[in-house]
DNA sequence: CGATAATTGTTATTGATCATATCAAATAGT
DNA sequence: ACTATTTGATATGATCAATAACAATTATCG
């Protein structure tokens, strides 16, 4: 197959059968694809919001199982894992890990011998105090510097119509 | 009728230490935390990918990498891996399946024996018109039934912008 | 030139995340 | 009272992400 008649221009730089070598790649479609920039995105965001949270060592999901737990306390695990979308046996390393550190603790239910009640500690509601200002103060403010205040308030409410609707 | 001052329901139920126990739980703040509904969204449009696209077995990530093949012909390994995110150890079990499947093929680069040049196959390109269209028509097409079309196209927007600057 | 450094694809390995099956204890349903 | 269900828990497997190391090849630069 075609051996080696003459050939225009590629002929001289190194025969062009690979390309430039050094140029980006063209991302095409993928620009266009709304789960390929999802994803990429909230890698970042992750990877943020665990650089901003460096100093308490607390991961997004640790974060948002703090916070249910201060808005709901009392709740049993199956409850506050399911509102997350953990699923239960995953759920009991991660409160192991929150209660060693005195986050929260495990109660047994008087109602109910087989249920554990979950309550933060006061070490618990103060960290979680901490976390929620260096969230805001230097997170989410990031993400409003980057997307505009209004865009980013929209952004949340696309993206709750997504999980809730999709 | 008005609350019969006998038996006001709760007031006669476990003092209410423990709350109402079929309550859905409150996620508060939760819901204006970007990257919590951009977790949860982004895992129901993977799922909604995967279905979609069931009768291809194809990923999400694999459906990336054919598109990126298709623009950038003749790229190699850590090239298509760098743009993709993808670790270049972990890009090889990737490759090794869609090349199982005959959809593109390593071949040793003319100019860098070290290097695998990569190219699609025509089944190859034809698996790839197909997923397209199933995307398009399917996938992409649900995102904008939910969001509006020009709220999706926004979104994507905005997800790429943070990817890119946070 | 030739010694050394860097790159490419690859393997091996570890850790994190996610999902399923199963269990004992307790409760609910009949 | 007997059965079925629920709760927290354990064990285990699957998938994904990250690091180190290696042989082959190429680049660098005295």
């Amino acid at each position: 197959m075609r051996g080696a008649p003459s050939k225009p221009k590629a002929e001289l730089m190194a025969v062009a059968a690979e390309p430039a070598a050094d140029t980006p790649l063209d991302i095409g479609e993928l620009a266009d694809l709304l789960g390929y920039s999802m994803k990429r995105a909230q890698l970042k965001v992750f990877d943020h919001f665990l650089r901003v949270m460096a100093p308490l060592h607390l991961t997004p999901a640790q974060f948002s199982v703090l916070l249910l737990l201060e808005r709901n306390p009392g709740r049993n695990q199956t409850e506050v894992a399911n509102t997350l979308g953990i699923l239960r046996p995953n759920f009991v390393a991660m409160l192991d890990s929150l209660e060693a550190r005195e986050f929260c603790v495990r109660k047994r239910s008087s109602s109910d011998r087989r249920s554990h009640v979950l309550m933060l500690t006061e070490k618990g509601k103060a960290t979680l105090a901490r976390a929620k200002k260096l969230v805001a103060g230097k997170h989410e403010a990031r993400l409003s510097e980057v997307l505009g205040e209004d865009n980013r308030v929209a952004l949340v409410q696309m993206l709750a119509k997504i999980a809730r609707e999709l």
